[in-house]
DNA sequence: GACATGACGGCAG
DNA sequence: CCTGCCGCCATGT
């Protein structure tokens, strides 16, 4: 009950954003804002990818920053964990940062 | 109910 | 080029 406890939905289409990134691409937290139709809020996305923390399918390692930084790393437990993580998928990374990023970035307002 | 914080982004200096 | 500030919305204390 209780449905105008604000909207936890927004969670739920962030990580089932998240969730749709194909391997071996990343996004940022803008562009998922963008996608929720909340531009402007990237910090409402990476909250929730702080909630997403429990959960196993919401590869959080493949979202980064505008610059293709990866400023979450230190929230996987290791901070080299993130970079493994992806590399693992094909994508380079060079002092935190990703290579070819423009390659790698998956815009889920464009792509779907 | 108000204040402070947060895995960001954009703009100004 | 680099540094600093504000704005965004929701959560936690």
């Amino acid at each position: 009950m209780n449905a105008l406890k604000t909207k936890p939905n927004f969670f739920e289409d962030v990580y089932e954003v998240v969730k749709l990134i194909p391997k071996g691409r990343v996004t940022s937290y803008g562009a998922i804002a963008e996608y929720l139709g909340s531009k402007g809020s990237s910090r409402m996305v990476g909250w929730a990818m702080n909630q997403a923390h429990g959960l196993p399918d919401v590869p959080a390692h493949r979202v980064v920053n505008r610059n293709g930084l990866l400023t979450g790393k230190q929230h996987f437990g290791s901070p080299t964990l993130m970079q493994e993580l992806l590399e693992q998928e094909g994508i380079i990374i060079k002092n935190d940062q990703i290579i070819n990023f423009e390659s790698v970035i998956w815009l889920p307002v464009k792509e779907l």
